[in-house]
DNA sequence: GCCGTTTTCGGCCCGACTGTTTTCAGTCG
């Protein structure tokens, strides 16, 4: 069992106990417990099966939640998590996801009417029921119904994160089978959209089928849609994530490929083109409408050289200029991985990152990096701890010390600075100023009226400390919209005053979205791709980021922090 | 339920907003 679903597992737990009314404490220790499995580098499974080794070594985990952990990997549950069950209807921990209704007022529903579905949820907000129970009234039920609208929306759709996981596992698992030679996903996850609604997995080679057999009798594989010759669909995971598999043959495959991947609308445009050009495109080949004979189709870049382009990485394939780019060879150098020098946006357990700068500064040498900088919360966030201007300064101090010393890694001093409510930043411009790099970032009041909210973020760009703006609109995938402010004034602003925009690359974030990357771009924008990171694996999520630029049409120069180590620090010094 | 010790019990994060109230609970970040 993975750290992922045992983690999931002391989440719901915990969600269940919230509804239940039960200590706070406690389940604030099997969310902490939950945080703890899931960033543990190693599996817990592994751990717990070595008489030599005590989980509870682990930081967050004790004697008590070591037996939970042992329960979860034995049943996959706990004992704790099936009685609550039998209390609540198993929709109760989807109603949690509903904004508005917490578990508080999950229990009150609970004590007065039998639901037991989202639609029952609905229908008592439309029979005017909910406004009937003690502290619950009219705008509530309004609120309920509006998330619930968006619940339906957000929940067919799954982060890339997540669908990548189970696409490398299948992948593994069907590149085992004797007689297969290529397993690689299409669809939206190759193209690295933020969100993925099914995974297409095309298998090739003489025992492609082979791989259909073992996908059928995989054990996470939930519920079978349907299983034909050449093709199986099934639910996977407790997420039911559909998965279509096709078993294709070698002469077809790279036409095949082209086709899963879309987009629909890019692969329309391909398709006229090739008509207009009197050929055909299927996902079998390309073909010679006269004589029907097989022009291309096991390999992509046959296909496209055949209707005179050059590939396209499937990154660009929206139909959004990029046809028309791949015909005059003027497609874009896309920035890589291999071309990321360092990582701006970290948090350490200054504030509530979960691990030292020390630790972060070895996992970012490992990862091969040049350089990063340390960004902490700053006081607005309570919380979290923030720095002051007093910790501000002496962090900025301290960093100058460690790089005298050396770390084998350059670090720069930084700081995630919030916007207040008003724009202005949350330490004054005398310590901001003590530090290598500012990012400015909103953390609250989002809800704000477009004007007052594009106000704020352009009086937060004077500050002459400002150096990047971070996760600019503020969205949380499948979990919250951006907030609306007129992102074209903010970034002719940002540009004029040469601050960068994030690129936040944490896969629940990846704040700026693809398009609105391009829209900064056209406007002379400059960016960094950073991760966020809370922990030293949250490194690793850089690749989401740089997968996000590459949508945006990004090129290494584009992206600050491709610079080598000295002219960044040079960049840092002087603002336009 | 965890942690740390002042070693076996007490502390653990908190402010703002919203909608419901008539002084505040629940939700959110």
């Amino acid at each position: 069992m993975e750290n992922r679903e045992i983690a999931r597992v002391l989440w719901e737990t915990a969600d269940l106990m919230e509804i239940a009314g039960e200590d706070s404490f406690r389940i604030r220790s099997y969310r902490n417990g939950a945080t703890a499995v899931e960033g543990h580098p190693e599996r817990i499974e592994d751990i717990l099966r070595d008489l030599n080794r005590k989980v509870t070594d682990i930081p967050g985990i004790g004697k008590g939640l070591a037996t939970v952990l042992g329960e979860i990997i034995a049943s996959g549950s706990c004992e704790r998590r099936d009685l609550l069950l039998q209390k609540f209807p198993p929709a109760a921990l989807e109603f949690l996801k509903i904004q508005g209704l917490g578990p508080k007022g999950i229990a009150l529903i609970f004590e007065h009417y039998r639901i037991n579905t989202i639609d029952e949820l609905e229908r008592l907000c439309l029979e005017e029921k909910l406004r009937v129970l003690p502290r619950m009234g009219a705008k509530l039920e309004e609120k309920v119904l509006r998330s619930i609208a968006q619940y339906r929306q957000r929940t067919s759709r799954y982060l890339l994160s997540y669908a990548e996981g189970i696409a490398g596992e299948l992948t593994s698992l069907f590149r085992e089978v004797p007689g297969v030679e290529a397993v690689t996903p299409a669809g939206s996850l190759r193209r690295g959209r933020e969100t993925v609604g099914d995974l297409d997995l095309l298998v090739t080679g003489p025992n492609a089928m082979g791989a259909l057999e073992r996908f059928i009798a995989y054990p996470r594989v939930d519920e079978i849609l349907g299983r034909g010759e050449n093709k199986a669909s099934a639910r996977v995971g407790h997420e039911g994530l559909q998965v279509d598999v096709r078993a294709l043959p070698r002469e077809s495959f790279g036409a095949a490929m082209q086709y899963f991947t879309g987009s629909k609308d890019h692969n329309v445009a391909v398709r006229t083109r090739a008509v207009r050009m009197g050929l055909k495109l299927s996902e079998y080949g390309l073909y010679r409408v006269e004589d029907d004979t097989k022009v291309a189709g096991e390999t992509e870049s046959g296909i496209y050289e055949a209707l005179g382009l050059r590939w396209i990485p499937p990154e660009l394939r929206e139909n959004c200029g990029e046809i028309e780019a791949a015909e005059q060879d003027r497609l874009p150098e896309l920035v890589e991985l291999k071309h990321i020098r360092g990582d701006l946006h970290m948090h350490t357990t200054e504030t509530d990152g979960r691990a030292s700068l020390e630790e972060m500064a070895e996992a970012a040498r490992e990862q091969g990096y040049e350089y990063i900088a340390i960004t902490d919360h700053s006081k607005a966030l309570a919380m979290a701890n923030g720095l002051d201007e007093t910790r501000a300064v002496a962090f900025a101090k301290q960093v100058r010390e460690i790089n005298r010393r050396g770390l084998g890694i350059r670090i720069f001093s930084g700081l995630e600075c919030d916007i207040l409510r008003d724009g202005a930043l949350d330490l004054a411009n005398d310590a901001l100023a003590e530090l290598d790099l500012v990012i400015g970032s909103v953390h609250s009041h989002m809800n704000l009226e477009p004007g007052e909210m594009t106000d704020r973020l352009l009086r937060a760009l004077e500050c002459p400390s400002l150096r990047i703006l971070g996760h600019p609109t503020g969205r949380m995938l499948l979990h919250r919209d951006p907030y609306p402010f007129d992102f074209e004034r903010v970034v002719d602003e940002a540009v004029r005053r040469g601050v960068w925009l994030e690129i936040n690359a944490s896969p629940e974030r990846l704040d700026l979205s693809w398009a609105m990357i391009r829209t900064a771009k056209s406007r002379g924008a400059r960016f960094t791709i950073s991760t966020d990171a809370h922990q030293p694996k949250h490194l690793a999520n850089m690749r989401y980021g740089v997968i996000t630029a590459r949508r945006g049409w990004l090129a290494p120069a584009d992206i600050m922090n491709t610079l080598p180590v000295r002219t960044f620090a040079a960049a840092l010094q002087k603002k336009s």
